[in-house]
RNA sequence: GCCGCGAUGGUGGAAUCGGUAGACACGAAGGACUUAAAAUCCUUUGGCCAGAAAUGGCUGUGUGGGUUCAAGUCCCACUCGCGGUACCA
């Protein structure tokens, strides 16, 4: 009977599909387990084989907790807007909703394929306004809430308007404009003039995390600097919560570090200088304040509002030649530039503590948006102040014994001070701690704690995104009325922005409010008392992926993103899969957002994903042919990979990317290569044995004349020729050995490449374990058999358990060769072992349990997962889990033909044997044949 | 620069609490079946040495030290690779 898998893949698709086998009830008798998928933003490419590893492995974890008699929540969707198919609809003008939609199908249909229990009646998208309804609903709350710094929370504010007016009595004397000026200031989703990331190409601002070495993530397009009126999320209001609450959830050390450092708190202090000749102090922020000794001169960032106020007369022009250098410097210009630049302002400030007088500058490693955007520079423990002080010949003051500042700054935190006054002798952090003390004391600062973490700006110049449930009055926005959302993304007769600059929603007809018939009206009818321009910006990526989670507990739900019921019965995700590159962005935001409807009394639980895995990449693997281009080079001569170092070849061959997909183990498939493409269709090869059928074109065939491929890994893309797509996997191989083969292919975390060769293993392995499913019969199993089985329990148990799902694969390998040498057929076994196969290659498993049943039924959802007895391991205590507990351990040179009974016998009657047992019965003799003796007392 | 992760045969990788390193798979070599090929099955496969063979010995987890009866695993120093991040005072 042959193994086919195309048959039995589909038939059983087919049957869950018609027994809702994966449908998800929020009432149930079992206890509830979320096991969530990062969603997918479905691109036009549609999905290669590194998409699913995540998805696979997340579908083991849900079909195991299911066996395992839980009510597994694992839903799918999709992230669906997005910048590129807004760009393709630029070029081709197709509208964007189109090309989204039919990307989703094709995602779904190559999802589908694939076996994954999704419940996927539970399915959103960004795009639908059932969703986005949720979106605007919660960035309205934001706007309508303000931070709590004392009970550390969002509240409404209403709350802090009555404490205005309560305590401020100039409130009331404010007109309605002046009042929303100062709200916003609070409001936790707030409308500010902010330097923002502008990219030119895209033609819309960029939160920092879309930005890397000042180049867009998506595209790499130079980023720039500008002021802009945007909306903003208050994230850093939430920065001190959002650091505390890593240490109460399950990831990675390595993903929460990298969020501690994004957040980046420092402890530090503030200070107070005075500038000569002046009365008010300006302000800087130091962690080392234990160097204020060693102040030579203080650096003030360009953007910085004390500028103006320390320019004197005759540096004036000076001073605004730098800073409109600075301005006109892109982000990418100023990282590739790291020379020292900077200008005297003229003005000195008084080091509180010395009373020296010390020059002011202004230079653009001094950041506006960080601390005070001021700094006090101390050369000798500050790289960054030593390299400005040696360029404009500024003095450096040693402050730690021994620290040789001749070549370089000492910035290490250790050693003793000296120069330093009342601080001399101590250790630096004592110094640090002392200083602290001594600056609150004299009133000349404060302890401050500082955090790296900046607020999220939130509108994109773009049309595909959520629009925002906002329309201006008076210059001022105010939030459409709950009830009318979901505000609609309205149609536009152009993707571009406006030719006035407006982002493209400019171009929508039908886009006021009318404040009176609460209704989107045509923008001809403004009249600024009635009907009202909206907003024409629409939301980040970020926006929707935000709270999707929760959006999966309760889906269909049209009053509310959530109801009570089904969050407190789903209350967070239980395992969250997905790749480290959102740790800053998704992974912080989400959180945000979660801690922000938290305090809003919206969900029950403060962090949305108790337990996360990063899954690696899948990187391409390359393959190359080798174009001689030697003497004589014809420029149609390909060398086989084996012999380009070869006197003959060395140096005279250039090696091109050649498609993935018509190489097999590194051999190149001649013929398809010929007719790859119109340039390949005459070409000819020195093959790996040396010959060539350049004079004789189709010498010898394919099996004796091979070529042979170099490789190479690299990102999976097309320009490479190396995109593996899982439809072709599984044409050739089927659902299963795709999902046996990712995980077979190394640990879940780490990024390793695509590399085909061993799906046949996989696959040979499901062929033999179906020709041992021919005939199950009704036999009591040998004890031999439960021992195989019994091990496979235990192993796959703890595999899934510690998410270490390559190891399975081995195991499942072993067992079936010891059982099929046991030529076992009996159902007890066979019925158990399909089970254990189930989460990983569910389609097999469905039909092989099928199999050793009376009569046809359907399967998975009513058996539970198989426990190990372990009294069947017993029988050989050497060979399996051997526990040391640590007691008491000897070692002993042993003949290695001796058996276990004479070794423990020669052991336990051995002089120092009895020595150290003292007349005590050992608790178990440990052997290791041939070499140590453990004995457990 | 800083932070994190990693390095094991020809290849991917295994070794789960410090206990027989190289499981399992690929590839390779040899063999069986076959007119032939595919498919399938069997044997061998870290290196070196000895032996006709069974087998035995030595060596071996990036480098150099250390702890331990015992180290791929723990500690110290270093090299290389990957990922993140950066004038954050």
């Amino acid at each position: 009977m042959e193994y086919n898998f195309q048959e039995i893949e589909q038939h059983w698709q087919e049957e869950w599909e018609k027994a809702q086998a994966y449908r998800v009830s929020n009432q149930s008798e079992r206890k509830p387990f979320y096991v969530l998928d990062m969603f997918p933003y479905p691109s036009g490419a549609g999905l290669h084989v590194g998409h699913p590893l995540g998805y696979i492995a997340s579908d083991i974890y849900s079909r195991y907790k299911r066996l395992q008699g839980f009510n597994v929540l694992h839903p799918m969707g999709f992230d669906a807007y997005g910048l590129p198919a807004e760009q393709y609809a630029i070029q081709t003008g197709q509208h964007p909703e189109k090309t989204t939609n039919q990307n989703i199908a094709r995602y779904i249909e190559q999802l589908r394929k694939i076996g994954f229990c999704y419940d996927w009646n539970r399915m959103v998208r960004t795009c639908d306004p059932d969703f986005y309804h949720w979106t605007q609903w919660a960035f309205r709350k934001m706007f309508l809430s303000y931070y709590d710094e004392t009970r550390q929370q969002a509240r409404p504010i209403e709350e802090l308007v009555a404490l205005f007016e309560k305590e401020d009595p100039t409130w009331n004397t404010l007109s309605e404009k002046e009042q929303q000026e100062r709200l916003m200031q609070y409001r936790i989703a707030y409308l500010s003039d902010t330097k923002v990331n502008w990219c030119p190409e895209l033609g819309t601002v960029l939160a920092n995390d879309e930005v890397s070495e000042g180049l867009s993530v998506r595209g790499g397009f130079p980023v720039e600097q500008r002021v802009m009126r945007q909306w903003s999320l208050r994230v850093s209001a939430y920065a001190a919560r959002l650091l505390e609450g890593l240490d109460k959830i399950d990831w990675t050390e390595s993903l929460k570090e990298t969020q501690r450092n994004w957040i980046g708190r420092s402890e530090g202090a503030e200070m107070q200088f005075h500038i000569k000749g002046q009365d008010e102090p300006f302000t800087i922020f130091t962690t080392r304040a234990d160097t204020v000794f060693g102040v030579t001169f203080m650096v003030l960032a360009p953007e910085s509002e004390y500028v103006e106020r320390v320019v004197t007369e005759e540096q004036r022009a000076e001073v605004e030649a730098y800073l409109d250098r600075c301005k006109h410097r892109t982000e990418r210009e100023r990282i590739a530039d790291r020379r020292v630049t900077g200008v005297f302002t003229g003005s000195y400030a008084i080091n509180p503590l010395t009373k020296n007088e010390i020059p002011i500058y202004i230079s653009d490693y001094v950041l506006a948006g960080y601390g005070t955007g001021a700094i006090m520079a101390v050369p000798a423990h500050d790289s960054r102040d030593y390299a400005f002080a040696r360029h404009f010949n500024l003095p450096i003051i040693p402050l730690i014994e021994g620290a040789d500042v001749s070549e370089q700054s000492f910035d290490a935190k250790e050693g003793k001070m000296i120069n330093s006054g009342f601080l001399n002798g101590m250790e630096v952090k004592d110094a640090i701690r002392a200083m602290k003390q001594h600056i609150e004391k004299e009133g000349i600062g404060r302890v401050k704690v500082n955090y790296r973490l900046r607020d999220a700006i939130f509108s994109r110049q773009r049309y595909w995104g959520e629009p925002f449930p906002v329309y201006y009055k008076d210059g001022m926005p105010y939030m459409l009325p709950e009830e009318c959302l979901p505000l609609e993304l309205p149609e536009v007769s152009d993707f571009k922005p406006t030719k006035d600059g407006q982002p493209p929603l400019g171009h929508a007809q039908y886009w006021a409010w009318n404040t009176e018939t609460q209704q989107v009206v045509d923008k001809a009818l403004i009249d600024e008392k009635t009907i009202f321009p909206l907003e024409l910006c629409t939301m980040p990526g970020f926006a929707g992926s935000s709270a999707y989670y929760l959006r999966y507990m309760d889906n269909k739900n049209s009053d509310a993103l959530v109801s009570p019921e089904a969050n407190q019965y789903w209350r967070q995700v239980n395992l969250y899969i997905g790749g480290t590159e959102h740790a800053t962005g998704h992974l912080i935001y989400s959180r945000f957002w979660n801690k922000f409807l938290f305090d809003m009394g919206v969900v029950c639980e403060d962090e949305p994903f108790s337990k996360l895995i990063n899954q690696g990449m899948i990187q391409g693997r390359s393959n190359f042919v080798y174009r001689y281009i030697g003497e004589g080079s014809t420029g149609n001569l390909y060398i086989s990979y084996n012999l380009i170092d070869n006197p003959e070849y060395k140096d005279k061959v250039q090696p091109i990317h050649v498609n993935v997909n018509i190489v097999h183990n590194d051999i190149l498939d001649i013929d398809a290569f010929r007719n790859w493409m119109p340039e390949y269709k005459n070409a000819q090869f020195v093959y790996a044995d040396g010959t060539t059928d350049v004079d004789n074109p189709y010498i010898g065939t394919p099996a004796e004349k091979q070529y042979i491929c170099g490789w190479a890994v690299e990102k999976m893309s097309k320009s490479m020729f190396n995109v593996v797509n899982p439809d072709d996997v599984i044409a050739k191989y089927g659902a299963d050995s795709l999902r046996l083969f990712e995980m077979f292919l190394g640990p879940l975390e780490m990024s390793k490449p695509w590399d085909t060769s061993g799906i046949d293993g996989v696959h040979r392995f499901l062929k033999k374990l179906w020709n041992m499913y021919e005939a199950p019969v009704e036999e009591e199993p040998t004890r031999e058999e439960l021992r195989s089985l019994h091990k496979l329990i235990k192993k796959i148990t703890w595999d899934i358990e510690n998410f270490s799902f390559n190891t399975s694969i081995p195991a499942f390998m072993i067992a079936q060769n010891e059982l099929s040498a046991l030529k076992c057929n009996k159902r007890a076994i066979l019925k158990q072992f399909a089970i254990l196969l189930a989460p990983y290659a569910p389609h097999i498993a469905e039909e092989m349990y099928h199999r050793c049943q009376d009569k046809p039924q359907t399967f998975v959802i009513d058996e539970s997962w198989p426990v190990c007895n372990e009294s069947y391991l017993e029988e050989d205590g050497v060979k399996y889990p051997v526990q040391f507990n640590g007691k008491m351990r000897f070692v002993l040179t042993l003949p290695k033909t001796m058996s276990k009974e004479e070794v423990e016998q020669v052991v336990l009657s051995n002089a120092d044997t009895q020595k150290v047992l003292a007349g005590a019965t050992p608790k178990r003799v440990i052997v290791v044949p041939g070499k140590i003796v453990n004995i457990v007392l």
